[in-house]
DNA sequence: TTGTATGCGTTATCAC
DNA sequence: GTGATAACGCATACAA
């Protein structure tokens, strides 16, 4: 920076002033400064830079399982609004236990980031109170945290949604396959929509069977588990509501192995849902990346800020895994 | 820090050293600095001590496509060696046009990276001198890069057995669905299959027909419009290779709703294909990721480090999607 | 509008 | 083994 300086024949404050677009500056000076430093090839150190100002320019991302679909469109979603405005993404995954310990016991963000933006995560009051003694502002994706801005959708409504479509197709008999994660907690999302499945069927007067609500852990292989285990039962179910796509997926493997038939609705609408036939409730994801990244960055920039809320919509798409049998045998299926 | 060093009794210079776990400490004062620094729940500024060493302990990464699933798999994979040695990993996703120059005309990882790993990427000589100039070692997966460590598969043979498959199953008749980017470039790993799609081809005595060889963007909708495009013909191909499971999908896609049968090998054995009975050659990718990241930390500790390369097998996987067609009918697809 | 001087929180080079 | 002290490269009150 010195060196700019001298070439332009001002000072380094002159110089920080101009590569930072402030104001205050002369066209005059401005220009020999700018073609001073691309003489240069000069760039300032972004290290320097945030030691002195104080500002990361970095937000952290929290998520549970980083390889999912769902969260790798939320952290695509979110870096490309960041990315837009130079701010660094530092990603940490800590869906299982051990790096979940490290990561609250060390709190690596701390004087790390200007932001922190969580996705779906359950925590203890313990950790919401260790993000919170990091001092910046917290926006939730898809769950909520006291005191932080929050995208997300209504998980009980488009659930319910889903369940009355089975209700609404003839069937009494509908399983569940839902999630835990490794410590057995249920995330935020899993007990909403489980929540809706048991009220919605409560409210058509349909009493709940505990051996068709299956939990597994997140994924294909999960929902394969899943409805082999719902597939031993006496009376099985006729239809089943997966809480997501990728359960669904596997929910589907299963019933293709053993040649049995059985209804299937996932949420999501993942990239693959439609080639596999599956109906499922659709919602945004990526789009609610770019949100939250966007709430994040206003966050960050006003003086004071009041936590947002910002709720999304869903639909539900039709496809063949819910036909009616009779017309499924005719359809495209 | 200060603080810690007073209630520790000893200088500050002490205290880093005790931090950093340096040798010449004596036990004592070692225990006494920990004890003050927990009780303070005191952290190193690691913006201040990048500063001040010189080091970043970031090491970048550059994809063309963040959101598919391969380059997931490899940055999953990179991220989870990365984590556990503590370092950053910054993800630059510069697929198209605009992010691409942006990236190359201020070469945001100027000082900010002490490694660079790129994947799958074609880049023209200036944008590799540009990367040189960042002076820290860089390792690419999936393609070379002169004076970079490499970690890949060999491309030309397995997708040469890929089409060795389908001339095994009596088919002549063999098109391709490759793909090129914003640039109209191709990726080095499409030209190395093409390559050997048409090198196979033509030592089997099969003459190269244009038509074909179909050219798209990559991901689902690519394939299916490439399918579309082969079934117009007036004398369709009775297989395809597909670059990519994901193309092979779209090829699925398209197949299913035009209700034509054509036989489809993919390429990488994606975790749906096995639910979409797609017959596909496999690589371990986020392994490929994991020694990637061993090869960069390699690279960051070693004084001189020579490039290394690294060659992964692969395994041809039979599915449904080539079996032939007297048999399929009779089987599970 | 521009220059001066101090601080940001470490690491590292010396001495002791 | 330990303690001063000078970098590290910039931002920013403050003064001019």
């Amino acid at each position: 920076m010195e060196d700019v300086a001298r070439l332009a024949g001002v000072s380094t404050a002159t110089v920080s002033r101009t590569l930072r677009g402030l104001p205050n500056v002369s066209e005059e000076t401005r220009d020999r400064v700018l073609q001073a430093a691309a003489s240069l090839s000069y760039v300032v150190s972004p290290i320097a830079s945030r030691l002195a100002s104080g500002r990361t320019h970095t937000v952290g991302v929290i998520v549970p399982y980083a390889s999912r679909w769902f969260f790798g469109q939320i952290v695509a979603g979110a870096e490309s609004v960041l990315r837009e405005h130079s701010l660094d993404l530092l990603l940490y995954n800590i869906g299982d236990i051990p790096s979940r310990q490290r990561f609250f016991g060390a709190l690596p963000l701390r004087r790390r980031v200007d932001a922190v933006l969580t996705v779906a995560m359950q925590f203890t009051d313990a950790e919401i109170s260790d993000l919170r003694s990091l001092g910046v502002p917290i926006v939730a994706v898809g769950h909520n945290v006291p005191g932080a801005g929050c995208v997300r959708i209504d998980d009980v409504a488009a659930a319910s949604a889903a369940v009355q479509h089975l209700l609404a197709l003839g069937h009494r008999r509908i399983g569940m396959i839902s999630t835990f994660n490794d410590q057995s907690m249920f995330l935020p999302v899993a007990h909403a929509r489980r929540r809706a499945y048991v009220d919605t069927l409560t409210g058509a007067g349909i009493p709940i069977a505990e051996e068709l609500v299956i939990s597994v852990p997140h994924g294909m292989d999960g929902g394969e588990q899943a409805m082999r285990r719902l597939l031993t039962l006496a009376d099985p179910p006729t239809a089943v509501f997966a809480e997501s796509d990728e359960l669904a997926f596997g929910a589907l493997s299963a019933l293709r192995r053993t040649g049995r038939h059985v209804s299937v609705i996932g949420f999501d609408d993942h990239e693959l849902s439609a080639l596999l036939d599956l109906t499922t409730v659709r919602q945004r994801v990526f789009e609610q990346g770019v949100l939250a990244a966007g709430m994040l960055r206003r966050a960050m920039t006003a003086g004071a800020w009041t936590p947002e809320e910002l709720l999304m919509p869903t639909t539900l798409v039709l496809r063949a895994s819910t036909w009616p049998v009779a017309v499924r045998t005719a359809g495209p299926g």
